[in-house]
DNA sequence: CTGGATCCGATTCGATACTG
DNA sequence: CAGTATCGAATCGGATCCAG
């Protein structure tokens, strides 16, 4: 058990955190927000993914009891994935998050110009400087 | 601007997720939560930190607004960062995330424990299949 | 003290080929 | 259809050295 949800503190949320930073655990959990999916409905939807990391990102959820996997003895085979009570759940605080970003959309990249522009008049000051 | 906040659909969104996916950002900001500080303050208190990441990150989260950089003409120099309003704003879903794991830590590593005794078990009977 | 530059090992991930 | 196995390219990050 953690002392706190300090992520220095708990392996276990810096585990999570890196979970959401890759690329597409979170594309998937939204997927499945949808209700139950095949394999290849996912990964049809989920553009760009390739099969090795759907069924890397998919194992690993369903390790952490996020997502449900129920193999059906049908032929061909047909697997569905569906979110489970705690992958709703865990998917609600990603969602606020997503929501934050949403809405403080303009202010990044406002900062990210600003920032940019500022790096740029330096570099252009240092040629000068150089040249001068 | 993007449609919604679906990462698929919002580049912003999923850079930002991967950055909280990465190893040292939400350490930093948890830390800057408590005011202003030194870049060795810094390094001190987020154990494990390389210099090169420290700048790195501290970098990333300037450019996007997170963090205000005050250099003091001092010698020897003195720099010091802070959260910006926007910061902290973000450091919210961040703790809301961390608390959600916090609470659910249970679930998640007895969901663990299942999976690996499950899979442990499968690679048993494997065995047993090919010795027998 | 702050932090840029470089080198290099480790990890990640996509592409491809193969299986039940 | 739903994976597993393997390989190579790219990226990441730590260690080290150097500079203002």
């Amino acid at each position: 058990m953690c002392s706190s949800f300090d992520p220095g503190k708990c392996p276990t949320v810096s585990e999570m955190l890196s979970r959401l930073g890759d690329k597409w655990t979170v594309l998937i959990i939204m997927v499945l927000r949808n209700g139950p999916q095949r394999f290849s409905d996912i990964k049809r939807t989920v553009v760009g993914v390739s099969q090795r990391m759907l069924t890397l990102t998919l194992r690993a959820l369903e390790r952490d009891g996020m997502v449900r996997r129920t193999v059906y003895a049908t032929v061909p085979p047909r697997v569905e994935y569906e979110l489970t009570e705690l992958g709703r759940s865990f998917s609600e605080p990603i969602q606020a998050f997503g929501g934050w970003v949403f809405e403080n959309y303009n202010q990044i990249h406002a900062a990210r110009a600003e920032f940019d522009a500022r790096s740029e008049a330096e570099r252009g000051n240092d040629k000068l400087i150089k040249i001068g």
